[in-house]
DNA sequence: AGCTTACCTTGTGC
DNA sequence: AGCACAAGGTAAG
């Protein structure tokens, strides 16, 4: 199927900044899975065109954020040069709205790793726990069921490379399914009462708390603050955030819950309601200078 | 309440 | 080739 687009959007930026982990670029096409649903989509030379199989519109629209106003966005967040130059070089970057039991667990198993490791981890939980399907002659993997990995040991999930988070990822499956907990309905909770519910999973804080919200429940003023967003935060934004706080951070890598939230609170107010769209387009930015630098 | 420290394993850079 | 060190942080003390 095809779809011609009236709004900027570029797959292979959305797709590649780091907020997804099982889409995988293949002969020109990206294979992606979420939920039931294994599909390839395209995106020639840019275009405004968009090639899919085994998804339909009303799919494509909804999972890639096509109905964002980016250009609204764009002029929400962009109160700065630094943020002024990511969102010129990552035109059409959208936030995907993932399956939020998948994106829970996808980011509770990425704290302290790499991405290539995470991507690494996520396979292997698919291809060891859940349901095998062939898609245009090559084998794919759901992600597992809550109630399979509820009921699977940590044992078999250590085998997955989870390292510690093994055990973290059980208890988080194990107390959706006892609880019969619906994460979809978290998104009908405000920001705050859904990260408070989030919080209380193991193996959950608050920064994979803002991520599930950002990525999957549809919170936009969510701001994950990961390591990277740290830096950024000092090195570009430090004269808005008082000096001796500033200073306090500096000499620690890590930051305790009270930090976390003064750093989100501080990008809440200074981009607006999309805060989340700029954390992304931040991120990306700053990462990529890195690459390219290397 | 706020601050340290340990933590599994894999990928990356030197 | 091999070894430090960092990696989309969290929980326990």
């Amino acid at each position: 199927m095809k779809l011609e687009l009236d709004v900027p959007f570029d797959l292979n930026l959305s797709l590649c900044c780091g907020q997804i982990f099982r889409c995988k670029k293949q002969d020109n096409w990206w294979y992606c899975i979420s939920e039931d649903k294994i599909f390839k989509i395209r995106q020639i030379n840019n275009s405004n065109c968009l090639e899919f199989e085994g998804i339909n519109t009303d799919f494509v629209t909804t999972f890639f954020g096509l109905k964002d106003n980016l250009t609204e966005i764009e002029q929400t967040v962009n109160k700065d040069s630094y943020i002024a130059a990511a969102l010129e070089q990552f035109k059409g970057l959208r936030l995907i709205r993932q399956n939020p039991w998948e994106c829970l667990i996808s980011f509770i198993c990425a704290t302290y790793k790499n991405i290539a490791a995470i991507e690494q981890t996520l396979f292997k939980i698919s291809q060891t726990h859940g349901e095998k399907k062939c898609f245009d002659d090559r084998n794919f993997w759901l992600f597992p069921s809550v109630e399979k990995l509820a009921r699977t040991s940590v044992q078999n999930l250590e085998g997955c490379g989870l390292g510690y988070r093994a055990k973290y990822v059980q208890a988080t499956a194990k107390r959706v399914y006892d609880e019969q907990i619906d994460l979809e309905c978290f998104k009908h909770l405000s920001y705050v009462e859904a990260k408070k519910r989030l919080f209380e999973f193991p193996g959950v804080g608050l920064k994979v708390a803002d991520c599930v919200l950002l990525f999957s429940l549809e919170k936009m003023k969510a701001f994950p603050v990961d390591i990277w967003i740290k830096r950024i935060l000092l090195n570009y934004y430090a004269d808005q955030l008082s000096q001796g706080f500033v200073e306090k951070l500096r000499r620690h890598d890590s930051l305790s819950n009270g930090e976390y939230e003064k750093l989100c609170l501080f990008a809440q107010n200074y981009f607006g309601d999309y805060a989340g769209y700029a954390q992304e387009y931040l991120y990306h930015y700053e990462r990529s200078k890195k690459q390219m630098g290397s």
